[in-house]
This record gives structure tokens, C-alpha cells and sequence, in this order.
DNA sequence: CGATTTTGACCTGCGC
DNA sequence: GCGCAGGTCAAAATCG
């Protein structure tokens, strides 16, 4: 019978072992939750930043300064890039078992090519915005070569309309978006040495719990140190890569 | 019958 | 110049 209060007591020793895993992988969670909650910031505020110094350029081409005036406009006309639509990526889930490469974004795309490419077995399909007659807007999408259950649509270019209001929605709250990866353009960055990538990592299916994870950590006092190690983060293309495929690993593993 | 998809051909840019 | 790969076109097929 002595054996009794050795089986209790390594239950308990397993219990416990097991509450403190929970506990950690529950940290671990809410730390990489602020990461992501940072990097979105991050992204924002450089977008606003790009965008408003697009306007000063636009400001100070239109009225005629020294810098654009007609006299050496032909030879500066080569040197003058052509803005490139902006390009983002946008991961969803489907099931493996369906072949189509259709994904429900709130907008109506008329498929107009596909192609094997070389690095992914998997089709590539083109699709243009059939929308809104003269909308500029394409998109790729392919299946991811790690997860085929996972869809990777690549657009380029930017709707002049709107999406189909319940279509947007429904994809934000079915989870079928898993995450939106933004990729400027490298005249865009801002840095020169940093990577020419920036990363918009957006969680489609925020909870509350991810809502009060965000408002605690805004009135976390720590917050500049943790910025400054995500920024340092972000500065790696490798981590924001990895980080990219670990978020839609996850949202595979542990469906919402 | 019009809209959409499929798919082979063609075009274009890039590296060698 | 050539070959390759990605992107686009357009005729035929399919769908609702």
C-alpha cells in the first residue's frame, strides 16, 4: 500500500509539469500576439509616412520648381520611374482536396491564364478584376508549396470601387484569411540598408482576447523596449519570412 | 446566348 | 542571339 501515495505523487509532479507548459506556451502565445499586433502598427505608420511623402513629391512636380522645369526634362524623362502598382500577398486557407484556386475576397475576378512555374508544381492562376469595368487591379494565386491547403494570392494594383460589403465580412469572420503579407516596392523603403520587404502580418480573425492582449499591452510601460526588438526583427528578411509561414503553420494546425 | 473558364500559342524580359 | 520562364492573349469549350 505504499505505493499508493508514490502514483498520487507523480500524478501531481506530471500535473504540475503540464500547468507550467501551459503556462509558458500561454506567454509565448501572447508575446508572439504582440509581435504581430507591433509589426501591423509599424506597417501603418509607414504607410501613412509613404503616403504622405508621395504628396509632397506630387506637390513639387505639379507646380513648376527648378528641379522638374521643362529645360532638362528630356534628360531627366529616362530617369523617371514608371510607379509600379503595389503588390501584396494574402494567404488562405481551403481545403487541400479542392483543386480550384478560387478564394472569396469581396471581389469578382475573371481567371484569364494559368501556368506551371518552375519553383511550385502547383498551377499558378491570373485572374483581373471583372468587378468594375476598367479596375487595374490582377491577382496570382497558387498553392503554397509547404501547405497545399494553403492559397497564396498575390495582387497587384489598387480597386477604384468597393468590395462587395457582405463578402467582406464573411471573409473576415469565417477565418479563411489567415494572413495579409504587403510588399512595397523597393523605391518605397525607407532605409536603404533595411530589407526592401515590408511585412503587413494581419490577423483576419481577431478575438476579444487578442483585443484586450493589445489594449494591456498598450498600457504596458515596457512598451518602447519591445518595439525596438521587433524593429530589429522586422529588419531581418529571413525572420519576417519564417514568421509569415510560421502564422499561417499555425492557423493550419489550430483552425479557429 | 452571354459570361466565364480552359488551354495552347505568343510575347517579353532576363541571364548567359 | 538563344533559351528559359513568367505573363498575356484569344479561340474553343463549358456553364447557368
Amino acid at each position: 500500500m505504499d505505493a499508493q501515495p508514490d502514483i498520487s505523487q507523480s500524478h501531481r509532479e506530471k500535473v504540475q509539469y503540464l500547468q507550467e507548459e501551459i503556462e509558458r506556451l500561454q506567454k509565448e502565445n501572447k508575446n508572439l500576439s504582440l509581435l504581430l499586433e507591433l509589426i501591423d502598427r509599424n506597417y501603418n505608420s509607414l504607410r501613412a509616412q509613404l503616403q504622405l511623402n508621395k504628396q509632397i513629391q506630387q506637390r513639387g512636380c505639379v507646380a513648376p520648381t527648378e528641379s522638374c522645369s521643362s529645360q532638362d526634362d528630356s534628360n531627366k524623362r529616362a530617369k523617371i520611374e514608371i510607379p509600379r502598382p503595389k503588390a501584396s500577398q494574402v494567404l488562405f486557407r481551403t481545403d487541400s482536396k479542392d483543386a480550384s484556386l478560387v478564394v472569396k475576397d469581396g471581389y469578382q475576378w475573371r481567371k484569364y491564364g494559368q501556368k506551371i512555374t518552375k519553383d511550385n508544381p502547383s498551377p499558378r492562376a491570373y485572374f483581373r478584376c471583372s468587378m468594375f469595368p476598367g479596375c487595374p487591379v490582377k491577382k496570382k494565386v497558387q498553392r503554397c508549396l509547404e501547405d497545399s491547403s494553403v492559397l497564396v494570392a498575390t495582387y497587384e494594383g489598387e480597386h477604384n470601387h468597393e468590395p462587395e460589403a457582405h463578402h467582406v465580412s464573411s471573409s473576415l469572420t469565417n477565418g479563411s484569411m489567415i494572413v495579409s503579407i504587403t510588399n512595397f516596392l523597393p523605391q518605397t523603403s525607407i532605409d536603404p540598408v533595411a530589407p526592401k520587404v515590408t511585412l503587413d502580418l494581419t490577423l483576419s480573425g481577431a478575438n476579444q482576447e487578442m483585443k484586450e492582449t493589445h489594449q494591456r499591452f498598450v498600457e504596458d510601460s515596457n512598451k518602447n523596449k519591445v518595439e525596438e526588438y521587433v524593429a530589429s526583427l522586422t529588419k531581418d528578411p529571413s525572420f519576417t519570412a519564417a514568421l509569415a509561414a510560421a502564422v499561417a503553420r499555425s492557423f493550419t494546425q489550430f483552425p479557429s
